[in-house]
DNA sequence: TCTATAGTTGGACGCATCGTCCAGATTCAT
DNA sequence: ATGAATCTGGACGATGCGTCCAACTATAGA
């Protein structure tokens, strides 16, 4: 919906459904690598009839990830709308894009390599921007205001999230592991607690001793 | 060097410069959208000698990434060889990390690119590891060691520190500003204190009063 | 039921670009 | 000077994209 490669003609639902399994093609190709004969074969879809919905592969390849982010932005947003601290709430988005990054892995893997591209598939950056930065930005501005995360530069505490769970999401799906929550718990410790030694611990449940 | 993409036979040091400019070409455009042809004329390389010392086009770009990595590898390594406190080498290693991004830039938003591809240029990865996350995570076992780090895990650390600056120094490139030192600060200071609010603020500097 | 309109498809086509091939040119060491 | 290695222009076959169109199917209205 959201990007210029949204159909000229509406895209009846279950062509829409059928051309998700072409997903994994592009992620493991990438967009020119990909035939769209295999495209057509894989989903079931004439080749005539993807040229009569789609300009062309790109926007074929754009459809998926476009239906991706709606489906990742509506999920971040969810988490970020549980009412309560800043702090819970920017934890629990976080939670959800781990473990989105897991559950839609090949897909994610795409958004993530034409992000950077300056040229044809630009939207998906705004894309990027509103399902996942924006959601974020807010929360921690939540935070900021009641005061229970400590962040000095909005934008700059986004880009340090966005980059530390982007990248040991994608990580986590190289080399998959059973203990994904212990996972997920040591990545977020380091984005809470920082790298710095100077700190009083005030989380007494565990093992800990005060300080 | 590194990578399996190395060229059969050994590449004039000529033709490796003027090889460099075609770096802009592919990041503008990914190794597929760009025309080998292209490549040939930007660089003044006629197409036949590249395909002399290149067994395709997806090599020349496994070169000049290779070659990135190289120049990486050396600065990152050399800044992290400073003797001094783990935390002290992690800053100056982050540092160069995006300085090199800044400088780097559209060669670096392939590797980038290109990095989750489970195809053809798969070394890419083993390069990003060891130019990148092998010294980060030596860094961070120094502190460990001296007492210097916060890190309970080194693996999680590496993967959120070296996510953090990827895509912040990215995005510094998309929105360029003439403030670049602000900005690297910003992101070190999220790195080294998180986002948790609970800590002994070391920086009474500003306004504050509690909470 | 008939018919017009929109949706859908197979198949052939033109075109761009890749990578190959090779004959000839150039360089270089002996 | 001569042979070997290096380099280059140009032609070629193969592949795959996107276009085109004629025919087929579904649907809706009269």
């Amino acid at each position: 919906m959201s990007l210029s490669a949204a159909a000229v003609r509406t895209l009846p639902s279950g062509l829409a459904e059928r051309l998700a399994l072409a997903a994994d093609l592009f992620a493991e190709h990438g967009l020119e690598a990909t035939r769209v004969d295999e495209v057509a074969r894989i989903t079931g879809i004439p080749r005539a009839t993807l040229y009569y919905y789609f300009p062309g592969k790109e926007h074929i390849l754009a459809h998926l990830l476009s239906s991706t982010l709606d489906d990742m932005a509506e999920r971040i947003e969810s988490a970020a709308a549980v009412p309560g601290p800043g702090r819970e709430r920017l934890e629990r988005v976080l939670r959800e894009h781990l473990a989105f990054i897991a559950s839609h892995g090949s897909t994610y893997r795409l958004l993530f390599a034409e992000l950077g591209r300056a040229a044809s598939l630009v939207d998906i950056a705004r894309g990027v921007d509103r399902a996942i930065r924006a959601p974020l930005r807010a929360v921690l501005q939540a935070g900021v205001d009641d005061g229970s995360l400590h962040v000095l530069d909005v934008h700059a505490a986004a880009s340090v999230v966005h980059g530390a769970v982007l990248v040991s999401g994608l990580e986590q799906l190289l080399a998959p592991s059973d203990r994904t929550t212990d996972r997920t718990d040591a990545i977020l410790q380091v984005v809470f607690e920082g790298l710095g030694k100077e700190r009083v611990d005030r989380r007494a449940e565990a093992d800990d001793h005060g300080h």
